[in-house]
DNA sequence: TTGGCCTCTTTCCATCGTCAAGATTATCGG
DNA sequence: CCGATAATCTTGACGATGGAAAGAGGCCAA
């Protein structure tokens, strides 16, 4: 596929040889164990390579996370549209893509969730699952013939997002079903997914 | 209070001084900007004289996440028990409490609900939380004379956990609530915690 | 007093991120 | 085709870090 036909002093794409072990290194050693010159290592060019391509280790840490939105945008949107059905059972999708890839990328995952990772490309890769989350939400509610004011709109957008990010975040943490089965925990995953979608579309009864 | 009478070849008491400098430097630089030797220069010893009080730089991050648990669950107590009311308004000011803490407490906050310190000791912290929590929950579906089985008592627990975990976390990382006041976020995280226990004590029925 | 033990310092090592300078290769106008 | 210019990668160095080793200083009980 790629071409290392001659394994000359140029590398060809360093830029995505790094992001790729990088992106392996993290999951491998955790955000306090990752090192640039392993990085390097890995791609097998000299510990000063990356700095041609990444000015800074979190230049590289940046674009793991930006690209990791990105990710995370399509597991939500793959996994709503596979859903199918009415508007509250598209906002469970989204939800189960959401743990979807935070179970397979745990460390990328809250990397992407911390302070450590705040530049501005980032931020906006998390603005557009804010958008995701936002217009499920609106849709759900849609869909219930839930007739809700601007303010309660923007507190169920709030709940949804934080209830699917809080239970993810205390599974990885081992917090929430430390011994259950896998199967277990995705059953408890969806249980919890359920209960935020119909406090949301029932917000409007009261 | 303590005794630095003598300035001498002994600290006195450089544990505690490690760890009150320690949780400062943590937040002011965050977990990845952490050092020992920083750590030890705050507390005016040599770069090597941590090593006697904490074998590694893991040993002393624990033991910050250890106290910083104990804390939390004392914030916990305090805002329930001033919550009063009956079983649903203290889980709610058991929430409150929970985000009053981390609110204070950001960096450190992230760092005990993070892989990075996953030792025996500070899972100990954690569990207390969790005792807290379910008997909290507990209390508010008895006091809502809401019946329900096992099962779905431990499905609403995980549920309460995760809404307050998660909206405290999202407004941490600025993805909930960016641009408000302190005073409007407090008010988006007491709707979403209402909203929280609103659907625990309706978990019966249905 | 004296010997042992705890505390802290000094020194050393491997590793890290980053910078500067040089070597190698690609690109492109002539 | 060729040579200059830019892009890419290597080598070497610097200061800082975490940790290990060895020694100096102070405490306390026998």
């Amino acid at each position: 596929m790629n071409r290392p036909k001659t394994r000359g002093y140029h590398h060809g794409d360093l830029r995505e040889a790094l992001v790729a072990s990088g992106r392996k290194l993290l999951e491998e050693k955790g955000v306090r164990g990752f090192t640039l010159r392993e990085c390097a290592r890995r791609a097998e060019v000299s510990h000063a390579a990356p700095a041609h391509h990444f000015a800074s280790m979190d230049d590289l840490l940046a674009e793991l996370a930006m690209r990791g939105f990105k990710e995370l945008s399509a597991s939500m949107t793959t996994e709503s549209e596979r859903a199918g059905g009415d508007g509250t059972a598209q906002l469970v999708g989204l939800g189960v893509g959401y743990m979807a890839f935070a179970a397979a990328n745990p460390v990328l995952f809250q990397l992407m969730f911390s302070r450590e990772a705040n530049r501005l490309e980032v931020a906006e890769g998390a603005s557009e699952i804010r958008r995701l989350q936002a217009a499920a939400v609106d849709a759900a509610l849609q869909s219930a013939d839930t007739q809700v004011s601007g303010e309660v709109r923007q507190r169920m957008r709030d709940f949804a997002w934080a209830t699917m990010h809080g239970f993810i975040t205390l599974v990885l943490e081992g917090e929430i079903g430390g011994r259950d089965s896998s199967r277990g925990l995705k059953a408890r995953g969806l249980a919890a997914l359920a209960a935020m979608a119909e406090t949301v579309v029932r917000s409007g009864g009261r």
